[in-house]
DNA sequence: CGCTAAGTGGACCACGTTGATCCGCTTAGT
DNA sequence: ACTAAGCGGATCAACGTGGTCCACTTAGCG
């Protein structure tokens, strides 16, 4: 129902449009997806009407801001399937996603985040769904990763690790490397390894998620 | 200057002040420190300027509900320098502290927080540094805990691990037990484990802690 | 009892934040 | 030079928060 206008902006909206997407990054990547339309407007040096105008709900924003990175990173997946052992694909997913989280917390929000959201980031979880259970299984069949630890712990540990990025980088820069490590060791295979227990199943990791991570709808 | 005035309450104030402690504790343990005066009284039953009258600020309030619970943790951690080995006190400390933060959030701020907090809180991490540096020393010397991890690490993985708590636990009851064991097969010395860098200093972890957890103290 | 200091409750105030709209003025671009 | 498109930001409503105040109630002493 949304009669989608396909009219050219004018020069100096399409103009004010770029302004506030770039303003939106940086107002996102330091305060995450919490960041307001306020913020985005000050930052951008533009009315909030302005904002308002060319994106209507938050959403929009956010996908006009995300859609592009999502997509990047889904090619660093790709390639760390391409990796010389399963493990080290593992290692390189995680350290990447990780060094991302750290410079933008929006970027983590949008990653982590189960529940509603654009359509096109839908697609997105999607995409990464079977990539992060091939990454895993590689690794565990070559023996590297434990046998008990499935993707569903990914992104928990994700979150973990980029909880540490956001309050320990800015003292820091970097620290969350040291605790990331620490994770990395724990999922090596080991004999001294303790038992983990029944893993998350689906919809429990997206419950968990939904209520770790700010909601992007609400009204 | 503040005279403390000590004659004793009369019968129905007394009653009332422990209704109030006992509402703060469950709104603590389930909103953490950020639990408001509001919130307290409602769960009390109780008027708003009842609650402020016996409590004229927070850290009062937040003193009087646990004082007795973290004496407690400290004869904990003593009673865990005794284990038959370092290891298992290490064990025993970082287990209990997450099944109590995993039930009380309010506990998790108290014991995390670094910055301006009540006396007698003070005191608590006063004796409590001690204890883990031995706690950590014993287990690294006698060679189960790996070399690069200090004392200045534990207050990092418990607030992880209460962050996986705090989401988690009401989704999976003691789901944070799945990745504490991760942590702790991390901590273990391995011969595949990875360099961990530079530690945190006392000065940058207070500093790290001081972001992570609410102020008790702003206006 | 009866009296009064002590205690009580919650309406109320001040204030900050957030989402969202509206409308008088400006300007791009034909 | 004219008009549709665009602009800014004052403004509104809703909400949550900390904190005070004061008319009413009651414990408990003499």
């Amino acid at each position: 129902m949304t009669s989608t206008d396909d009219r050219p902006l004018r020069r100096d909206a399409q103009l004010n449009r770029d302004r506030i997407i770039r303003a939106a990054q940086e107002v996102f990547a330091q305060r995450g997806l919490a960041g307001t339309f306020h913020n985005v407007a000050d930052q951008a040096g533009v009315g909030l009407g302005t904002v308002y105008r060319r994106f209507a709900t938050k959403e929009l924003l956010v996908e006009a801001v995300y859609e592009q990175r999502l997509a990047d990173f889904v090619g660093t997946v790709e390639a760390a399937l391409h990796a010389p052992t399963g493990w080290d694909g593992l290692v390189d997913v995680l350290s990447t996603a990780a060094r991302l989280h750290a410079t933008d917390r929006g970027l983590r929000d949008v990653v982590l985040t189960r529940g509603h959201r654009p359509r096109s980031f839908a697609a997105f979880t999607d995409r990464m769904e079977p990539l992060l259970n091939q990454l895993v299984d590689r690794a565990r069949t070559e023996g590297s990763l434990r046998a008990d630890v499935t993707a569903e712990d990914l992104p928990i540990l994700l979150a973990l690790i980029s909880e540490v990025a956001m309050h320990g980088d800015p003292v820091r820069p970097g620290i969350h490397a040291r605790y990331l490590q620490l994770l990395l060791d724990g999922l090596r295979r080991s004999p001294t390894a303790g038992a983990l227990g029944e893993p998350l199943a689906r919809r429990e990791l997206d419950a968990i998620a939904d209520s770790w991570l700010p909601r992007l709808d609400h009204t």
